[in-house]
DNA sequence: GCCATTCTTTGCATGCAGTGCAAGTTTGCA
DNA sequence: TGCAAACTTGCACTGCATGCAAAGAATGGC
């Protein structure tokens, strides 16, 4: 089914722009690089590249369509015993491993998108979408509802803070330390309801 | 010195750019509106446009570019014995107020902004102007280091939330709600450090 | 192994976004 | 009143993004 040639290919095709838009700007800047540019270098014509990312900026990120469940089924496949927030920072502690493994193109990804403001702006529209599962799924477990109570929408806009603010002290620190850490301490400050630091 | 003619022009051109945006969006949506609709619609030529406002969001947005700068003013004023949480929440309060007043401009931003999530990657990459100039300020008042520790970063993006959270509340309630309130709210489950709520 | 079906790639044409430049117009100030 | 600075506008140009239709490649049934 899923390991057809030409799903294969697809895929195949699709890092290779993602890649190919990543480094090219990584080397030249966002505006110094063209469709054009990505799609020679990703060995396809230019109206090809349309059909896998709907624009330069979204090639650069790369980021998976399929994010949002993968994120929201983590979350729901938490035990029942845990709160919302221990599942949370559990499915955090698991996606700061994962992102952590990746040496190069996670470390790429993150240099870029500091490099380049519009691209933050176009990461947290994807991640809204994120957002927006994760809080049905918080309410679902918290017995809440998404739009009337705070909770729900809250904590899943929290947690993007957290992760975004790990990611970035991460690149702070040239990846030398260790993300989840970088992620447990963020949660550490929250979950005591952000106390003022010692001096 | 700002009241000159001048002045007072570029204001207003300035702002009959962006209503011109906003409405014509809410009308028609993003992409039924084009530059030229917008300019003739304020009067301008579609050149002159792009003298005020860098691409069509950032009109709609109309985005205030002194908003950072103004936001941690406030903040540096509040009183050195207040902790930087309760700095924040007095600001907060005191925006809140301020965009509740409105009963125009503000609700069909918001709406438009829900209705266009591209839109939302603009905006939050506006804020993240705010967060930096901010996070500064609150380094300076814990007596911590931005980029070092985690508190400003954290504090300055959790803050941003918080709004945001209220402000897509505030819309869920058709704007019937108390904005004030709303973001009270909020403050009170992130600096009760997102308790499960009570089921 | 062949063929009809289905999906993918590609080229072409088109409209709009966004920018640099230079000329024309308005404003501020002496 | 007249000069200098600031603002507006038209023109030309590059690049992004999309629809459409034809050509090419993979799939599954026979």
């Amino acid at each position: 089914m899923t390991s057809g040639l030409r799903e294969r290919k697809k895929q195949a095709t699709r890092l290779a722009l993602h890649e190919a838009a990543l480094r090219l700007v990584a080397e030249r800047g966002l505006d110094g690089v063209s469709i054009d540019d990505i799609a020679e270098r990703a060995h396809v014509s230019p109206r090809t590249f349309f059909n896998y990312f709907p624009s330069k900026d979204d090639a650069v990120l790369g980021l998976d369509p399929g994010a949002p469940q993968h994120l929201a089924g983590l979350f729901t496949g938490r035990p029942a015993e845990e709160s919302a927030v221990e599942a949370v920072r559990a499915v955090h502690r698991k996606m700061a491993a994962e992102m952590a493994e990746d040496r190069e193109l996670w470390p790429l990804r993150l240099t870029v998108i500091d490099a380049h403001p519009a691209l933050i702006g176009r990461l947290v529209a994807g991640f809204g979408e994120s957002e927006r599962v994760l809080a049905v799924a918080i309410a679902e477990r918290t017995g809440t509802r998404v739009g009337i109570d705070v909770y729900p929408s809250l904590l899943a806009s929290v947690q993007a803070c957290v992760m975004r603010t790990a990611l970035h002290r991460w690149l702070a620190t040239d990846f030398t330390a260790s993300l989840t850490d970088l992620v447990d301490e963020a949660w550490d400050v929250v979950t005591a309801g952000l106390p003022a630091p010692p001096r």
